[in-house]
DNA sequence: AAAAGGTCTGAAAGCGCTTTCAAAAAATTC
DNA sequence: GAATTTTTTGAAAGCGCTTTCAGACCTTTT
């Protein structure tokens, strides 16, 4: 069998094709040699104004799109860029991609998305996917990747992370400071009175949430009001451990007239709870959440939370 | 300038750097040609076992992982496809993008995400994007892109779509029974003995939200309750449509006792309006949302919901 | 007017892999 | 044991593009 994509010879069928025109099509109709058009494509080198026009020409005539496999082989970049994220249905991340993908799509980069799943060792692994790939660069959202693992990637490629704030060459990092957000979250509480302030931490391993325990301490710290342990549940970052962390909590009998969540969907489960057990909102207990996630606008009631830029942030990083 | 990747003779160096390993490489190390390493990669024609078994071992040893770039390019596929989906945030798309991804990565594939932001033209480009860059195979999640289109496009490439049904060759779609699910909904919320149910509907160009207002007429029809037009928000299948909606209705002042959303996020967005009004879910309106979301079982009161198996549609399109 | 320097341009050599083609080796056959 | 057929195998030709290299064509210098 003759090679499968030459089988169909091309050359004759001209118009309605939008497939397989290749670059040395566009040199033959334009009269000029397949590198011209390439130092044209690329801006490369400097061709003669007649040449370029009539390659443009014979660009658009054709329909011809340069193919980014052939591309990214012949040793250029392949205009895409690499994006580990966790789970690619969170609601949180997916604002963040969202940016990204908008903010890639005006530069004329692709993204290509792969999930690591909160696994250090699947993320290595997408890494290296993206990287077989010939990404021009990663971003990696926040993760549980080692520090080190992601200088070593920055040797080879330009990476971008976030939730992190470390500096190498090739290595730019955006952070957002978690630690200012839980203490103006916790300090608004504060100001509304409360005293007593449950908080629903999220996983122990993921610095952002130590980061937000933090700023919850460093606020009641500054009101004067004594740090309880007892008031500390334990979540994962998702609705239902917000809403279990909760119960426990309330199986405590520990009282306390406000809740502030690490983040909207353990807030979202919180709620759940309190209304479960017959608690007003915000009569009986206040609730925050952090993150700002869009659904958290339409809970009943609407939930507080601090606004968590991850749109810009896409952008940003892209 | 020399070939930028050639520039660092590789032959020398060994061990530690990941990267450039070719399959040549392995060929040499395994003391056969490249034909033959090929072949026993795909599998493509027998190999003498003794040989496969060097060439294995020196693909351990090296660490080799084969260019994507390459085999593509060299004709083969390229172990990805790709996947247009409307909004990678989407939190009803996203689930269904966490089966596509979970189930392609257990074929050995990688899911290649674009979103066509409901709008045929940039789906167009999304298609032809993908095609570019050698996809093996094409997912459409809905969308607004023409049966003719997609079709054409089946010629080429095999394509999955979701949200339709139509019949060609090289193209499976898949159809959820959106007719169905509305009839069980609003039949649900006769039988809690209400007769007049409001309905918001969805994007009136959305094929979705035209058959799940004909199962909510079906259901009223069934039940002999005569179909009231006032009773008809329309929305546009986010949150804050269907609050919008909602606040028109009770404008009205036409009374209902439930209302039927075409889908999750517009529910959430009728709860918060009828939460603003001081009405009580449900005992001043019954709500029924359509999809469920995760979030939704997280909403107070949780939501009552038609079960959309979007991760399991997303399995079976990959 | 000849030599030197620029500016363009095309031919050709890859990038890393697949696939054909035909030769080499091994297994069958008569 | 020679003639066939059947495996296995390697060499070589691409896939579509980038990039080097050197030749062609103009300008500038002495």
């Amino acid at each position: 069998m003759p090679n499968r994509r030459a089988s169909a010879p091309r050359p004759t069928q001209s118009s309605k094709d939008t497939g397989p025109v290749t670059l040395s099509m566009v040199a033959k109709a334009a009269g000029v040699s397949s590198s011209t058009v390439s130092r044209i494509l690329n801006g490369t080198a400097a061709v003669h104004e007649s040449k370029s026009k009539a390659v443009h020409e014979a660009i658009a005539k054709l329909g011809f799109v340069p193919n980014p496999m052939a591309r990214g082989l012949a040793g250029g970049r392949t205009l895409s860029i690499g994006v580990v994220t966790q789970s690619i249905d969170s609601p949180f991340y997916g604002v963040a991609l969202r940016g990204i993908e908008d903010e890639l799509d005006r530069a004329g980069y692709s993204p290509l998305f792969v999930s690591g799943h909160w696994n250090a060792s699947e993320e290595a692994r997408c890494i290296d996917m993206l990287r077989s790939r010939r990404v021009d660069g990663i971003i990696v959202l926040t993760g549980r990747l080692s520090d080190a693992a992601l200088k070593a990637t920055a040797k080879q490629l330009p990476v971008v992370a976030t939730g992190r704030s470390l500096k190498a060459p090739n290595l730019f990092s955006l952070h957002f400071d978690n630690h200012l957000g839980a203490r103006l979250a916790t300090q608004h509480l504060i100001s509304l009175g409360h005293r007593r302030i449950a908080f629903i931490a999220g996983n122990a391993e993921h610095p952002d949430a130590n980061e937000r325990l933090k700023g919850y301490q460093s606020a009641l710290e500054e009101a004067g009001i004594a740090f309880d342990p007892e008031l500390i549940g334990q979540g994962l970052f998702h609705e239902e451990s917000g809403l279990l962390a909760t119960e426990r909590l309330l199986d405590t009998r520990r009282r306390f007239t406000a809740l502030f969540a690490a983040n909207d969907q353990m807030a979202l489960g919180a709620c759940l709870a309190l209304h479960r057990r017959g608690l007003l909102i915000p009569g009986d207990v206040a609730v925050m959440g952090f993150d700002d996630l869009s659904i958290s606008r339409y809970s009943t009631p609407p939930l507080s939370t601090i606004h968590h830029p991850a749109y810009e942030l896409g952008q940003c990083a892209a």
